[in-house]
DNA sequence: ACCTGAACACCGTTCAAGT
DNA sequence: ACCTGAACACCGTTCAAGT
C-alpha cells in the first residue's frame, strides 16, 4: 500500500497534445479497455475531470486521436514524381502506424475524422493521382478507392494485433480452423496448412500490388 | 406510466438464436450503444441476467452475432462455374449485409469469429478461386486479399452509415472538406466538390472490379 | 449453459466550489 | 476550454436463491 500522493496542476499546465499522448500510451500498453477518464487521471497526475476541460466527450478525445495518428503515419513524407512509389509509401505508412499502435488503429482508422492531417493526406494522395494523369472525378474515386484499400487492410491489421496481444496468440498469424466436419469443407480442409501460416504483411503488399497496378492500367488505358 | 408486467420465463424457454436476434434488432433501431444487457433483457422480456445462462460475456454474444451476419450474407448462395461472378455476387452479399445491419457490421465483420458460417464462406472462396485456377498457397493468399479487400470496405460502410445514422446526416454521402487555408491544399480544394458527392456504392463497384481484373491477370499469367 | 433480483466494482459525465 | 472532488445514472458481471 503505497500513499496517493498528488499537488494540484497548474492552471493551463495539461494541453490536448499531452492527453492524446497520454491516451495512446494506455492504448498501446493494456489495448483499448485501458483508456478511461480514471486512468487518463492517473497517467497525467490530475483529477480524472481535468480532461474534461479539454475535449467535451471521450468520442472527441477519440478524434484527435485518429488525427494524432494520422499526424503520426505522414511524418516525415516528401512527395516525389513518381505516383506509384509515393503512393507505396503512403500505404506502408498506415500499415506501419496500425503496427505500432494495434488497439488505437482498429478503433479509429476507419472513421472519416475530417481533420487536418487527414486533410494533408487527401491532398497528397489527390497529388500523386494526379501525378499519375488522374483529373477530377475519375481521380477522386480512386483516392477513395485507395484510401478505402489501405485503411482496410491497417485497420484489420491492428484489431488483429490488439485482439492477438489481449488473447496472448502469437503475431501476425491467423488461427487455424477445425471444422467438425473436414469432408463438408473440402478447399477449406485442404488448404489448412496454408491458411494456418498466412502472413499478414505479405498479403498486404500482395493487395496493394495489385491495387496499383490495376490503377497503372486504368490510367494507360484513360491517358 | 406503464406498470412493468413481466411473468417469469419458462425454463429453457430463450434460445441463443433468439438472443442473437434480439442483439440485432436493437443495433438496427439505435446502434452500438442500444446492446446492453439491460436493454437485452427487456426486448426478451426476461431479467437483464438471463444472457448469462447462454453466454458467457458480451464479447462472446458478438461473436454469435458475426456468425449470424456471415449466415445472413450467405444465405441462399449457391455455386457456379464462373469464378468471377461467384466472387462479385459474394462481395455484394457482403456489402448488402453492412447496408442492412451498419452498427453490428461495423463492430463484428472485421474481427476473425472462427465460427461455422465463416468456415463456408472461407469454403466457398477457395472453391471460386480453384475454379479460376489457384492451388496452395497461392489459393489461400488470394482468398485474404479477396476477404480484406471486401470486408474493410464493407465494415468501412457500415461504419459510415452507423455513425451517419446517429448524428443524422444524409447517408452515403461523404462530408465536405473545409480546410482554413485552401491555398495550402490545392488539389484538396479543386476537388473539393466531387469529394462531397462520393457515392459510396460506386467506389466499392470500382474497387471489386479492379481486384477482380488483377486477379485475372495474376492467373493467366500463372496458367 | 435454467431464470431472477440484489449486489459489486466500474464507467462517462455533470456541477458546485476551489485556485 | 482552469482544476478538483463528490455525486449521478448507468454498465458488465457475479452469485445465492427460486422454479
Amino acid at each position: 500500500m503505497t500513499e496517493e500522493i498528488r499537488t494540484r496542476r497548474k492552471r493551463g499546465s495539461i494541453t490536448r497534445a499531452e492527453i492524446v499522448d497520454a491516451a495512446l500510451r494506455l492504448m498501446d500498453g493494456e489495448g483499448e479497455s485501458a483508456l478511461t477518464f480514471s486512468r487518463l487521471g492517473a497517467e497525467l497526475k490530475s483529477s480524472p475531470t481535468a480532461v474534461y476541460r479539454h475535449f467535451t466527450s471521450r468520442d472527441e478525445l477519440l478524434e484527435a486521436l485518429a488525427d494524432h495518428l494520422d499526424g503520426i503515419s505522414l511524418a516525415g513524407y516528401v512527395p516525389t514524381d513518381d505516383w506509384r512509389a509515393d503512393l507505396t509509401d503512403l500505404a506502408w505508412r498506415a500499415w506501419h502506424t496500425a503496427e505500432a499502435h494495434p488497439a488505437a488503429a482498429a478503433l479509429t482508422l476507419l472513421t472519416v475524422a475530417n481533420s487536418i492531417n487527414e486533410l494533408r493526406a487527401v491532398e497528397w494522395i489527390l497529388r500523386a493521382m494526379a501525378v499519375a494523369g488522374l483529373r477530377g472525378r475519375a481521380a477522386v474515386v480512386q483516392y477513395q478507392v485507395y484510401a478505402q484499400t489501405v485503411l482496410g487492410a491497417a485497420s484489420a491489421y491492428g484489431a488483429r494485433l490488439a485482439s492477438a496481444r489481449t488473447r496472448e496468440v502469437a503475431d501476425g498469424w491467423i488461427q487455424v480452423y477445425a471444422p467438425t466436419d473436414p469432408s463438408q469443407y473440402p478447399h477449406a480442409e485442404a488448404a489448412k496448412a496454408d491458411l494456418a501460416m498466412i502472413n499478414y504483411r505479405e498479403v498486404f503488399a500482395q493487395q496493394l500490388e495489385m491495387y496499383l497496378s490495376a490503377l497503372e492500367l486504368t490510367v494507360t488505358r484513360t491517358g
